[in-house]
DNA sequence: TGAACATATCGAATAAATTCGATATGAGGA
DNA sequence: TCCTCATATCGAATTTATTCGATATGTTCA
């Protein structure tokens, strides 16, 4: 089950502030490159190397239409990050009661 | 509501293996540094450092009994993160419809 | 086909994170 | 008080990420 041998991948995409705001920029909506380079004031080849670290964690997908590429928030993959997240911080049923001591 | 601005010290604290690691190794209960030191193959200092963050970010917090210093995951902590990722990846209610296309 | 545009990739520069050994701090017990 | 042990902090080396300009790829339209 060792899940959390690769999958720092996923919180990877989530810990730079720009993909971030890029997150937040398509929870209106999908949206082209051209419209996300408008907002965020970094060069044209930086939101591409964001785009696909975002792309590669599965929380965002993305569709081509003609010259244009669309970025949208991936459902499936959003959850699956929300059950990896819920599963990472659960505590498991059987353990030690806190204040037992396991140091000598 | 600005709050991606800073809060990728959150998901900052997820994205390094060795710091999923130990918060799986949490999951079976608290555990004081002395113990986690023997499982990972890092050193003490490197270690330390990890708990800061891990710390720092709100997902696992730590008592201190005697010279030991336990360290566990924390409910109100990984909760806040779990709703942060749920907003970040929560579409909003008005948008336009997918397929509409914003570029020219 | 060729010009114009959107996006991706490459290579190099810069910035940030991780890691370690050495050392400091602080608690407990002799 | 002094010694020992657990953890934190410091400084430097190494690794990894971010960023950019330049260029490549691939699409549309004349």
């Amino acid at each position: 089950m060792n899940r959390h041998i690769s999958d720092a991948k996923v919180f990877k995409a989530l810990c730079d502030e720009h993909r971030l705001m890029i997150l937040e920029l398509l929870r209106s909506g999908e949206k082209c490159a051209c419209v996300l380079l408008e907002e965020l004031d970094i060069a044209q080849s930086t939101l591409s190397h964001h785009m696909k670290i975002l792309c590669e964690s599965g929380i965002i997908d993305s569709r081509n239409e003609g010259k244009w590429t669309y970025y949208f928030i991936s459902e499936e993959g959003s959850q699956s990050a929300k059950s990896l997240l819920a599963d990472l911080t659960s505590v498991k049923e059987i353990q030690p009661s806190r204040g037992v001591r396991t140091c000598p």
